[in-house]
DNA sequence: TTAATTGCAAACGGTTTGCATGGGC
DNA sequence: GCCCATGCAAACCGTTTGCAATTAA
């Protein structure tokens, strides 16, 4: 009984569709946000409250794995996880990141540009530092509109 | 009694030049590399073995703060922290991230390009988000020469 | 059936805090 | 001498681990 891409996905790749691994997709799958382990523990609690962090957290991890979610660090001491569409071809987006509410922006415009920039860079440094690049990060930290107002 | 550049800067702000405070200074002056609070504590017990790892921690974030030095956090669980060289116009680079053994390589070949591109996407992000862009961050993650071969 | 997965509780590791003591100006 | 700053110990908080019980296949 499998009512999602991911679901599939993860059984093809030989795990188990259990409770917890289900509720989390389903969390995941419905919100834009990029949600914390507590985030995502408190609302699985509303669905089953037999649940526990730790599955949670091993779950997410799981899924880190197989490239199911990513797991973001925002210079918060706690990571944020988000769903990638498709784990055969992520969708790539950069974050604009508000210091003082820590909200976070994707953003996928003016991208084009960007990533031209970024691929011939990687190919620069790979050459010159010897490095085998596997992703990158890009994160502009700044104040959103309401914390403009309030600091 | 001041001896550097930095410590001046510090007594000009108001801040009293502690035993603490001289050895962090003396210790991140010392080194290229990005230290840990933990890295710091065990260099400057060396120096004076009555210091508390507390105080290192203190002077980190008052330095931060009065930018001094520019706390960095590249995905492990501790955070990371550089001298900047002059609190007034610092040097801007962007990372290089081995993933396996944590090495960091500062690189600012090919900044010129990059931060054009960086301002460009600032400017238009600004304007299109309402955000107030106050730095950026560009992280290559992979592996580097010695871990591509060991993994 | 039976190995994978869970929930609990306790450990962990980096960082922060409260408080009495001590050191710079 | 007066505070600011320190060192210690304990708290904190997100995350991980050991283990016996449970569950999906």
């Amino acid at each position: 009984m499998k009512d999602s891409f991911w679901q599939e996905h993860l059984c093809y790749l030989g795990f188990r569709l259990t409770v917890p691994r289900k509720i989390v997709i389903n969390i995941l799958k419905e919100t834009e946000k990029h949600l914390s382990a507590e985030d995502i523990y408190v609302k699985a609690l509303k669905i089953n409250p037999s649940i526990g962090l730790t599955s949670i957290y091993r779950t997410l991890l799981l899924f880190t794995k197989i490239n199911v979610v990513q797991k973001h660090d925002f210079g918060e001491k706690k990571a944020r996880y988000e769903l990638i569409n498709n784990p055969l071809k992520k969708e790539h987006h950069h974050h604009l990141i508000c210091t003082r509410c820590k909200t976070v922006i994707d953003y996928a415009d003016f991208m084009k540009e960007e990533v031209e920039l970024m691929t011939k860079t990687e190919n620069k440094l790979s050459k010159k530092y010897h490095f085998k690049i596997i992703y990158h990060t890009v994160h502009f930290y700044g104040l959103c509109v309401k914390c403009q107002k309030l600091a």
